[in-house]
DNA sequence: CGCGTTTGACCGGCGC
DNA sequence: GCGCCGGTCAAACGCG
């Protein structure tokens, strides 16, 4: 695809190099880390709080926050976590993130910026009946390399951004995966990825890398390849502070029990496909 | 010729 | 009930 070309893209993959785990059904996996962009402009400080945006999915958080390291942007893999303190935990055991938020009712509403659910909150729709994860990209392309084979079924304008839509199906025979891919109305630099439903088959290309939990790289070793924990807003009653949350290794065990969890029941909830 | 993309039409849900 | 809107369909088209 053509994010493969080489062409920049600061994913929130950035810091994460992802040795040989197996693909996750649940997330597209990692670009390779050399179409990483070393060199991030310095953000302006008032573009961070911009940067938030808020997807759900299924009744769990997806979190992710700017890591400063990665110069204000997008730099982290995303990351589900059950409460605000769950990805406070993980924050603090070096994974960057890049924001939460959770469209549990699955009205689709959202604070910030990025495509309502289904046909949304702003415009009616329905609960996702299936899993559904949205994330942004910083990224000269439009459609990344995620180690599946899409086809593009179809091309809508829509009203909420000046940008058009375009949506994809997975070419695997009986995977009923879809994907939406729009750039950021509020940033067209950013591309707005969501992914709906799970994939019932292994992904196939070169890129099909797994981002599930990976230990943060040594710091300082490259620009993109340091990541500095980053807080998340908290409500006064969130305990754990970062300093005392577990070991990188068992947050990253249960980060991934809990993924596996979520696609499971994701998946059975989904026996009708 | 096969496969993927394009694009206008159509459909269904939601708000008014 | 009607209109708006997002999502999907499917025929036409382009490319290798």
């Amino acid at each position: 695809m053509a994010a493969s070309l080489g062409l920049a893209h600061e994913t929130s993959y950035a810091a994460y190099h992802p040795p040989s785990a197996p693909a996750s059904s649940y997330f597209p996996p990692l670009p390779p880390p050399d179409l990483l962009v070393a060199d991030l402009p310095p953000p302006a400080a008032a573009t961070m709080a911009d940067d938030y945006f808020q997807f759900g999915f299924d009744g769990q958080e997806m979190v992710g926050a700017p890591a400063p390291a990665c110069g204000g942007y997008d730099c982290s893999a995303p990351v589900f976590a059950n409460s605000s303190s769950d990805a406070a935990a993980a924050v603090g055991n070096g994974m960057s993130l890049l924001s939460y938020g959770v469209d549990g009712d699955g009205d689709g509403r959202r604070p910030m910026s990025g495509p309502p659910y289904g046909t949304g909150g702003n415009g009616g729709g329905r609960p996702p009946s299936s899993s559904r994860i949205g994330f942004r990209t910083r990224s000269e392309v439009d459609v990344l390399d995620d180690g599946f084979k899409w086809r593009k079924y179809g091309k809508k304008t829509v009203k909420s951004s000046p940008n058009p839509r375009n949506y994809y199906r997975c070419s695997a025979e009986g995977c009923g995966v879809k994907k939406r891919v729009e750039r950021d109305s509020d940033d067209p630099r950013y591309v707005v990825t969501t992914y709906d439903g799970v994939h019932n088959h292994a992904a196939l290309g070169p890129g099909a890398a797994s981002y599930l939990c990976q230990p943060p790289p040594p710091r300082g070793a490259t620009a993109t390849a340091t990541v500095t924990p980053f807080s998340p807003p908290r409500s006064a009653s969130a305990p754990a502070p970062l300093a005392a949350a577990p070991s990188w290794s068992a947050a990253c065990d249960a980060w991934e029990a809990q993924l596996h969890a979520a696609a499971a029941a994701a998946h059975s909830s989904e026996s009708s496909y």
